[in-house]
DNA sequence: TGTCCACGTCT
DNA sequence: AAGACGTGGAC
């Protein structure tokens, strides 16, 4: 077990002087102040992986549409997906419906108020249970998240790799030991936001407006641009793919990846793996029961995924009906594809140029 | 351009 | 333990 960071006293002052720049200079967002449960979870979920602009609009919006755990058990599944389309890890959102389903029918519609317990529940795990205890519920527990991971390994002087589990588990152990005996949420609160604004990821550290420079290993050493470590991640594979946007009577074809894991239950259009020919594409599109009236290709597009690296080129096929074209395509109009449907945003530049006509092609190869 | 953030959770 | 799972903005 680790001895203690400081000494008794010098911990005091340290709480002292997060806590109260905690106060003046944190950011406004919609959830700040709130500690109803529901609120802060959402937040949490939502904050997981993306940043905190990029989730206002959306968190608005969610608890708008759906204020409480009720509302969200009872939704359908596609306007729940369609209030998430574009913030992407798709799994979240089907998390909360499962969770709020089960506290509605097995927990009396409420959360437990215990991170143990919370940690329980399906998309929470060890982070966000401890933000959503120590925040509404003041339990005296951490809540270690990369910011802090960061700000921990900076301020200790640490350069062991903070990818490394058994280094988190170390952080997690020295954040509880600097932990007040009340204002735990705030503090929690304090130590993320001093990592997201000041002992910042990808750029420089504002160390002069550091409220606890004054223990700080990694500035006292001159390491603080070195620190932390991380060990590098695995390259992405790359995949081609050739997308089709097909028109038929003003219809649009668009598919579900019902099986899919990658983008699970988002809608695309038709694509196939390779890149096609448009000769080879209307000898498939043959086989598919489509006669092919007109082809043009469309601008090249990419998606990158945390894993996965996608080339998309895109063509736009006027078809004709030759015969029963079952394949599971949905045949919808430009206003339907907009309201009814979640895509992803490796679809959207497709999408949009749909919607707003199409770009003369600028590909050499064709 | 490419790399990082972004441990967050699940598997 | 390590890989899967998204997105967009900063540098």
């Amino acid at each position: 077990m680790e001895t203690r960071l400081f000494q008794e006293d010098k911990i005091t002052e340290f709480q002292r002087k997060l806590l109260q720049w905690y106060k003046n200079h944190q950011r406004k967002m919609p959830w700040r102040g709130s500690s109803s449960p529901y609120e802060i979870w959402v937040s949490e979920i939502m904050l997981q992986q993306t940043r905190v602009d990029t989730v206002i609009p959306y968190y608005k919006r969610f608890i708008d549409r759906l204020p409480n755990l009720k509302a969200l058990a009872e939704v359908e599944d596609h306007q729940l997906l369609k209030l998430w389309e574009g913030l992407g890890y798709y799994s979240r959102v089907r998390n909360m419906k499962e969770t709020a389903k089960f506290l509605m029918e097995k927990h009396a519609g409420a959360f437990p108020k215990r991170a143990k317990e919370l940690m329980e529940l399906k998309g929470i795990g060890e982070y966000t249970a401890g933000a959503i205890a120590s925040i509404c519920f003041g339990e005296r527990v951490a809540a270690v998240d990369g910011n802090v991971l960061r700000v921990m390994a900076r301020l200790t002087g640490s350069t062991m790799d903070i990818k490394d589990a058994k280094v988190k588990r170390e952080i997690i152990h020295q954040v509880k030991s600097l932990l007040p005996a009340v204002d735990i949420g705030n503090f929690n609160q304090a130590l993320i936001e001093v990592g997201a604004i000041i002992c910042k990821p990808n750029s420089k550290p504002d160390c002069f407006n550091c409220p606890i420079i004054a223990e700080c290993i990694a500035y006292e050493k001159g390491l603080q641009n070195e620190i932390p470590i991380k060990s590098p991640r695995a390259e992405k594979k790359q995949q081609e793919i050739t997308v089709l946007l097909m028109e038929h009577k003003g219809r649009f074809a668009i598919k579900k990846r019902t099986h899919s894991k990658l983008l699970k239950d988002l809608w695309e259009f038709p694509n196939i793996e390779g890149k096609k020919s448009s000769v080879e594409l209307t000898k498939l599109l043959k086989e598919w029961g489509l006669k092919v009236i007109e082809c043009q290709p469309l601008k090249n597009s990419k998606a990158i995924f945390t894993h996965i690296q996608w080339i998309l080129s895109g063509y736009y096929l006027a078809v004709e009906e030759v015969q029963d074209m079952e394949r599971d395509l949905m045949w919808v109009t430009k206003e339907e594809l907009l309201r009814e449907y979640s895509m992803a945003s490796a679809f959207k530049e497709f999408r949009r140029q749909l919607i707003d006509g199409f770009d003369p092609t600028t590909n050499e190869s064709i």
